[in-house]
DNA sequence: TGATAAAATGTAATCGATTACATTCTTGCT
DNA sequence: AGCAAGAATGTAATCGATTACATTTTATCA
């Protein structure tokens, strides 16, 4: 906001002088307030465009005491990533909907968001916070809770006695119908596991789907095929790369989500392994690129808008001191395409999307 | 920010009294200003704690001086877009390097953001604006610049006579580059151009480039192979329908972007069509996942996330009254991969990447 | 010790919009 | 024409923090 530099800026005692009306007028003007004469109305919007006047919302806050910054914030590890942007388009499509701004912040490349640190995103600038993001810590989270202050968690849980609302998906029967469609449809039972991040919510759940997947269909969880895709490429990579130096035998992946399962078939392509013929790899989230990719990927379909969307929904209700939901799950769906294979089979499940 | 909440909110004033000591001295305290003594500071600190006083960033606002925000402001199109996604990245890196927070407005789903609309972001939430949409107007970006409002413009030029700070790529010599490359390499010579949005800067030099390189090549340019892509995947597609409804003979697409591209491609295969053996598709950008695409694209290459840097390291140059330039340029370069189809004719200069 | 510089603190104007209250102008009606 | 009633507009106090400037206190050193 330039201010002091050279000229000062325009007020609506500016405005007032150049439409020959008191600011009280001007002010209705602006405010529609009621009981000012068509006329007066014009001469005020002429003299507004012609000096270009802009009102101070600072100053507008201050007097009528309301105080409200008109931004929500959302706080997440990156944002080119197809899943994450998805995500924030949503979150933004309704935030401007509602009138409200966004505000983002990516943790990658931050040192650490620990305790000490004050978030950059706080009540000085939002008026409530949407957090995606493990980095932030609990004591963070209960500083946040114990001001009041308005925050929806995606995708995480909050800490223990802490009612923020959380948006959450299924993670644990759409991993288990996942594994078993590559268990029956396919013909897989050597099948690996890519876990994400250390004590990711998603992941600890996806785990459990595709434990129990196994289970019910007399496979033994084999520890070995239990690795890390962090649901991040070069990760994935690394998986795939120590699994092909170990000369492990593996029928399919399930790579935790889609970055990794696409990170993963491209390492294994490099490495001149065909996907789906001689290694199958499925992933989850059914990013937007995953119907395009070579192959186009297996994977559980989540309403990742949608999902953002929810969860502004809930944070304005929060703002609004309105009831909100402690929990919101979303379901997922299986999605066939052909990473998995199942097509190779001649399996008449098989359908495009 | 919870104020009015029964009970009237805690002041400097309040906080003074307490303390004993002037509003002035606990402002100083609150702005860690120099030379207060630490046994007033541990006094004013102790009042604060009392009477849990927050301070009124409105306010703040609104005497400070310096008056910034913290935030800067970048308008697009959408967010959820592989080449958007990555020019945002780039944006918001740059800006949390140097402490500053992003507002991001997306301008699709907006009725219009024509004159008489106020931008939803300007100096009250912002110290400065990248702009990178072609929906807000002349009229609009010559209000900002009046008001000497720091904004810096991505892939487009400022209107007639304003000094506004622009960056940009290298269109046409990428693409000429790239079409004489469909031509002499490929051996194509009934090449299609799919245009971006009307009145788009980069799509009128990339036709700028592709007619020269037609002409360089002594082929004529026949209207009816130039369309309309509009940088859009729906619109893509409905230009590949057309073609094929009216049963052109078309050797290549130049789709105008890799969006285009990756859409043209998806609906050329959905009629049946091979691409490249049938049809070589090309695209601009090189988004990441232009190289994972079936089949890999060839494209012309630009530093996108680099270009979002460098756009905010002008407008801090704006903001700081520094000196800026005013048309930051960016080279493009060439990427050959596989769509194009000079792979298929064992063209000794095809190299995957 | 006294003079003086430096540190600490205080006073009061200021930022820009809102709004209670006061004043002026219309309008309708007898 | 005269007079309410209500519409339109104006005046000035107000919100809470900052800061230029003034004043008091403390520290330094010849």
């Amino acid at each position: 906001m330039i201010k002091n530099n050279g000229r000062s800026r325009v007020t609506v005692g500016d405005v007032a002088k150049q439409a020959g009306v008191s600011t009280a007028t001007v002010s209705r003007v602006l405010n529609k307030t009621n009981n000012v004469s068509p006329k007066t109305v014009a001469r005020v919007q002429k003299a507004i465009d012609e000096l270009g006047y802009v009102l101070d919302t600072a100053a507008q806050a201050l007097s009528s005491s309301s105080n409200r910054t008109g931004n929500i914030g959302i706080i997440m590890p990156v944002i080119n990533n197809s899943f994450l942007s998805t995500l924030l388009e949503g979150v933004n499509q309704y935030a401007n909907t509602c009138s409200y701004n966004l505000l983002t912040f990516a943790t990658i490349g931050q040192a650490s968001i620990q305790d000490g640190v004050p978030l950059p995103l706080n009540e000085n600038n939002t008026d409530g916070l949407i957090i995606f993001a493990d980095k932030i810590d609990d004591k963070t989270l209960t500083h946040l809770y114990q001001r009041q202050f308005p925050v929806v968690l995606l995708y995480r849980l909050p800490p223990q006695g802490l009612d923020i609302p959380s948006v959450l998906i299924e993670n644990k029967n759409g991993t288990r119908t996942l594994i078993e469609h590559l268990i029956k449809n396919c013909g897989h039972r050597r099948i690996a596991f890519m876990a994400g991040p250390a004590g990711n919510y998603d992941s600890y759940w996806r785990e459990q789907g595709y434990c129990e997947a196994l289970t019910a269909c007399d496979i033994p969880i084999d520890s070995q095929l239990m690795g890390v895709g962090a649901f991040h490429d070069w990760r994935a990579k690394e998986q795939i790369e120590e699994w092909l130096e170990k000369g492990l035998d593996i029928d399919a992946i399930f790579a935790g989500d889609d970055t990794a399962a696409m990170a993963a078939i491209i390492a294994l392509q490099q490495a001149g392994k065909r996907v789906p013929e001689d290694i199958a790899v499925v992933g989850f989230n059914n990013d937007i690129i995953s119907k395009y990719f070579n192959p186009p990927l297996t994977t559980v379909h989540v309403p990742t808008e949608e999902i953002g969307r929810t969860a502004v929904k809930q944070l304005f209700h929060l703002i609004n001191g309105e009831q909100t939901e402690a929990l919101t799950p979303f379901n997922t769906e299986l999605v066939v395409r052909q990473s998995c294979g199942c097509h190779l089979v001649n399996n008449p499940r098989w359908h495009p999307n």
